[in-house]
DNA sequence: CTCATCATGTAAGGAGTTACATGATTGG
DNA sequence: CCAATCATGTAACTCCTTACATGATGAG
């Protein structure tokens, strides 16, 4: 239920198409929440049916047709009570724990690989993070940027410092899967080759 | 997918039914992977149709039933398969990390509550990983024993030793979690009153 | 005899994935 | 005129959740 709120998060800076905002979960908004476009089409339109958002019909040209979605009062209010509410959290559910937890049925070279591409995952993950955090400090992320036209003076300290706390604890966690990933690695190796 | 491999790690340490499977889920497994009844008996009946697991029909009392499901050949295959293959990542999808983006929308007591939550919730978790850390060097987990029992001794250590990776990483990531949200609660109390 | 536990499921629906399908516009 | 990008979707399917539904056994 929160891609809804993605959605929202992001048509709260200013009215956009479903091909915008396909583009917005594919980059900024995707480290966060990801969606694809077969996805927001859809929900967009059910947002509609339900009042939380409008769509402005454009012409492109002689027969394209593309549609602007505004938030309407009622999306606003919705945005704001989801962010006001308390968050239903997801049992746990986690392939590369799961599998962690009986690596020992795993061949040794089998596990070396495993643990070697968690560690290249995380650290593109962490890569992008910290890519991320690079853009918020130099105020150089476009859509950071338009959000913070948008947003009262008062404001702006703190939509920054949310940003960076959200990156910050997106990057640690990477760091500590990293970490994580690396002792696997040396155990892996302790337990392949027992020290005589 | 990964629920099939799941409930063959349990039955490779022997038979169980639906109903024993589902009260491991809720317990120890439950930490790495989650699934409710609902999912597990019906899995259960598609691995048996795809000739990964075997049911044992018993009678329980006159009219009763039990199927007792064992893991045949074709399943052993497939669960180390699974074990020596790759791993897909799934796109990141984090509620708690899409509100501390937009965190500045939020009331600063919706925020504080919000926070104070996921610190609740990961202090929780942190306490079963690390009860679960104490069972295992207790060597006092039924479940582990028991797979103990079923596992030769050269493999013994190695048994033991994944489940303390696994349980170690659980336990950090949780402590990360809780660290960062111990760092969101000062900085919305340092924004909500700012320093004079 | 009653209650906790054992035991097995179905049904409806939401959320997400992958693949398919189409066409318009704009810049080179 | 051709390719990249803009633009909008549908269909089929898997996975997961929530709620519903039923009944047997064993211990007290």
């Amino acid at each position: 239920m929160s891609l809804r709120y993605a959605l929202l998060a992001i048509l709260r800076v200013g009215p956009q198409s479903g091909y915008d905002l396909q583009k917005q979960f594919s980059l900024s908004v995707g480290h966060v929440w990801h969606a694809p476009d077969s996805q927001i089409y859809p929900e967009l339109r059910k947002m509609a049916s339900e009042g939380l958002v409008e769509a402005e019909e454009q012409a492109r040209g002689e027969r394209g047709l593309r549609r602007l979605y505004h938030v309407t009062p009622a999306g606003e209010q919705a945005f704001r009570d989801w962010m006001n509410g308390p968050l239903d959290y997801q049992r746990f559910r986690d392939p590369a724990h799961l599998r962690a937890a009986y690596l020992e049925s795993a061949e040794p070279d089998a596990a070396r690989t495993f643990l070697r591409a968690h560690i290249a995952h995380w650290e593109g993950e962490l890569a992008q993070f910290e890519g991320e955090l690079g853009h918020i400090d130099a105020l150089s992320n476009p859509m950071l940027v338009r959000r913070l036209e948008v947003t009262p003076e008062s404001e702006r300290e703190r939509t920054i410092e949310y940003k960076r706390f959200t990156y910050e604890g997106l990057a640690e966690r990477a760091r500590g899967e990293i970490a994580w990933a690396r002792r696997g690695r040396a155990l892996v190796d302790r337990l392949d080759h027992p020290a005589s």
